[in-house]
DNA sequence: CACTTGATGGTATGTTTGTACCATAAAAAC
DNA sequence: GTTTTTATGGTACAAACATACCATCAAGTG
């Protein structure tokens, strides 16, 4: 076994299971043990290809960092055959709300990454911001060009629209990592909050399931969740 | 000094005094020694009041859920001189914005407390779903109010709506937390949501400075951050 | 005045953590 | 074929932590 090896191939196993075990013990309680344990090595090995600890936590967040473009840039390219910029809108925004295991994960972890970055200076969270500013970016430009197509109200002010849906979505997928709200709530939620920044389109669906993305509600009933009566809340969905 | 002594007094004092150093060094870097030091007293008395660690996290979180509570309660009352509900939605939703350190801190440590309580089993979060769902329950009564006065549009779902305005202040509160944001460019895209749910109200003020907050914009240029312009962004203000 | 009880300080203890050190087997280089 | 890297395991160690234990001093109580 002790042959030549990819580095940065070990790197990414080891990265892989710091995330596995910031997901279900928090990150707070993650240790070069768990970290170890969790990657099947022994703990020198996690020293040998980190250095210490401090390194370790910095690739895991530069890691997930990367993995969060990816994941926007895919959810745009899946969505871009749609020409439809509320279709690829609703598609970005639908990624900040975790549906399956491997995104609630991801989301928690990154999440948790954040907080942390508040308090401790080593996480100077450069690649925290640079992700939503983008994202910002492009919405703003999406907005702008739906807006001269004559599918939104004229007088709406792209960037600061761009923000709300952004914190929105965060707000959102926030909601649903901590058992508020389940994913299909959340995205039937934001379906409808589109649903009145484009009057008149439709969504071209997704496959996914909640009827209450009916542009607006078809006057008066707004089906789905219905009307004023209770939303179905959850409380801790947490095997 | 060794005399009879307030139980509830001393308990206060030193859950502020961890609640002051999580609010700098981060939930997950407090001790007994450090809360013990921020309090002023020896760590056997930490001991004392509360018999060990996890039950004086508790206990905090517990004063945490509490306080936001009144912070809720005082700004309804506060705006409350005013009957608009708009008014009243915009006071309740500026909660979530940390303007001063006081409120940094406040809402920094309830975050960290959330995001803890996911992986944590020991913070069955009860206490921090049971006040966003009242305030959503609240929030619901007062949109449905206004639609009927006819101060918005009669197609808007009042539930719905809520969650939106929810999450977007949330996430709102969150970027101000994490340096994206400051909190004057959060507070003005809250009122331009606002603007847009209310159409032709006119936010009365609140000593507030930032322009932006003129109902729609006065058609076209939307004052204050400006069009479709870069918005002044942030990055960690954090002395 | 005896004495029990409440409030506090100091210190010891066992565990966990990050990291440094020592060892070694296999490959690569010469 | 020797020597030098490379990759790995095991273990040792100092620091920090939560907590348990021991001691004490001042009030109330009888």
């Amino acid at each position: 076994m002790p042959k030549l090896v990819d580095h940065e191939e070990r790197r990414a196993h080891i990265i892989d299971a710091l995330l596995r075990s910031a997901a279900d013990s928090g990150l707070h309680a993650v240790t070069m043990r768990s970290v170890a344990v969790e990657a099947g090595v022994s703990v020198r090995l996690v020293q040998y290809y980190f250095d210490t600890k401090e390194q370790l936590l910095l690739a895991a967040m530069a890691r997930l960092a990367v993995r969060m473009g990816e994941r926007i840039r895919d959810r745009v390219r899946t969505a871009g055959s749609s020409t439809a910029p509320r279709d690829i809108i609703a598609a970005v925004l639908l990624e900040a709300v975790p549906t399956d295991e491997e995104s609630r994960t991801f989301h928690l972890v990154y999440t948790e990454y954040a907080v942390l970055s508040v308090t401790d200076p080593a996480l100077a969270g450069q690649s925290f911001l640079s992700a939503p500013n983008e994202m910002e970016d492009f919405l703003v430009g999406l907005l702008t060009a739906a807006r001269q197509a004559g599918d939104t109200d004229p007088r709406m002010d792209a960037r600061q629209e761009a923000v709300v849906l952004l914190a929105a979505s965060a707000g959102l997928g926030l909601s649903v990592l901590l058992g508020q709200r389940t994913a299909q709530d959340a995205a039937a939620v934001l379906h409808y909050h589109l649903g009145r920044l484009f009057p008149g389109s439709r969504a071209s669906d997704g496959s996914d399931s909640s009827g209450a993305s009916d542009g607006f509600g078809g006057s008066g009933g707004s089906g789905g969740s219905g009307g004023d009566g209770k939303s179905s809340r959850v409380h801790r969905p947490r095997p």
